[in-house]
DNA sequence: ACAAGATATAGTAAAATGTACTATAATTTA
DNA sequence: TAAATTATAGTACATTTTACTATATCTTGT
């Protein structure tokens, strides 16, 4: 069997029953993850009106027709958080046949890294509804939307492992404790510490700073920033983040 | 800036404007990897029509309006080989503005791994103009098919080293010999044999056959094939394959 | 039949890496 | 000033990787 679209003998501009395969609506999801330093939480919008009235659902919005899907997610986050360059990656495409009740419509989705203290709800936009949650305390979500978060997580549990990532969750400056336990909620294991530190400082992707974290009870630690020119010089030469 | 689609207060239902958002073809396009014992091909046909003509592309389609991606691209596969129950794995998403000359047209990538002696065109449908191209001679491509080749290849390397779906690639019955000649063609590196037999027999993932490998000059080598529940089972105990 | 050629397979020792743990330093609070 | 607590350094053992050598097994040519 063959089609239209691919039978080479065939010029599809002459065939007006090709508009039938012209009916799709095309929309990008973003999972936003952050990271206040306890939790691992997603930014979820709540949904105001039919269907799934009520729901959590996962920012997202149609693509324009003249509109590329890198743009589209850009201006999604733009608007939800009025933040630019934010660490963007393409997760994976649902296309599911009844996955959007309005008609055929097939997401593409990604998700982000931001650091929590940067978000910054834009009132005029749909920041009243938006809501950081901890990623246990999700309720039932619109559409495909929960199946789209857990694709996600495990992507981002997989990613933090074998690219320097994890630092997009991070304020700029941060202790190697802090790193440590960010690592550990989002994988969900223990790590000893002292190799934890050797492991990492040994990669020689942290500039330490000469500043102490304050305000601490105890001993306060020394302040490391993630250096991107380093990695990527490293990179160059064949090294491989692996944690 | 808010749009239709994600603000709770519109129903979209009543808005005729919406209709331009239905507008988007989809397709998926598929690249299909397979080795020879030498080289890794890949399954390109040649466009006998404008616009490309004579240009190499990756076998795909448009998708149907109630059909879903992994039908689709299972449905152009079957067509091209005749095969089914093949390896698949989506790839990315390609959705640039101006990408296609006939419109709007978004394409979900696959790619696929099959055994080259499996492989059987049927000569109803595209097989005569497909042909089994190694990766290293491939000219200019229709559309954008050599970004999605070579985001394909780069998953392809990365996804050999992290999961067993070489063995996709290779007879069912194989020689370590055979096994490693794959990996360094593959990757592009050398590996020193009997290093690379004890790291994959330490596995456990090959089942050794009481055959050997016939019709060869010198000492033959022991046949293996690749057992696919014990990967499930020690799955399931938490081991990752790596290499 | 047997030596020569070629690859398969086994084994081993050094190097590198990972792991578990102990010790010491630095800081704040009582 | 001592006690509490965390940061950081160090060390010894186990495991894995790497580089290499030795032996086994088969085919081909004489």
């Amino acid at each position: 069997m063959q089609t239209l679209f691919t039978n080479p003998k065939v010029d599809p501009s002459q065939h007006p029953d090709l508009n039938q395969y012209f009916a799709f609506g095309i929309s990008v999801d973003c999972v936003v993850f952050g990271y206040d330093g306890v939790d691992v939480k997603v930014l979820l919008i709540k949904r105001g009106t039919e269907p799934f009235l009520e729901y959590q659902a996962i920012p997202g919005d149609l693509v324009h027709p003249k509109e590329d899907a890198v743009t589209a997610t850009q201006r999604v986050l733009k608007d939800l958080t009025g933040l630019q360059n934010i660490y963007l990656e393409q997760l994976q495409t649902f296309a599911g046949v009844d996955r959007h009740p309005l008609g055929r419509v097939a997401t593409i989705a990604y998700f982000s890294l931001l650091r929590i203290e940067d978000y910054n709800p834009k009132p005029s936009s749909w920041a009243t509804d938006a809501q950081w949650t901890p990623i246990q305390q999700l309720g039932e979500m619109a559409f495909d939307h929960k199946e789209i978060f857990d694709v996600a997580l495990e992507r981002l549990q997989r990613r933090v492992r074998h690219k320097p990532v994890g630092f997009e969750l991070l304020p700029t400056e941060f202790t190697l404790t802090d790193l440590q336990h960010l690592y550990e909620t989002l994988l969900n294991t223990q790590f000893d510490k002292a190799n934890f530190r050797k492991k990492i400082l040994a990669m020689g992707l942290l500039l330490p700073l000469d500043k102490m974290r304050k305000a601490v009870r105890y001993r306060p630690a020394r302040l490391y920033k993630f250096d991107p020119n380093r990695y990527e010089a490293l990179s160059n030469r064949g090294f491989l983040f692996e944690l």
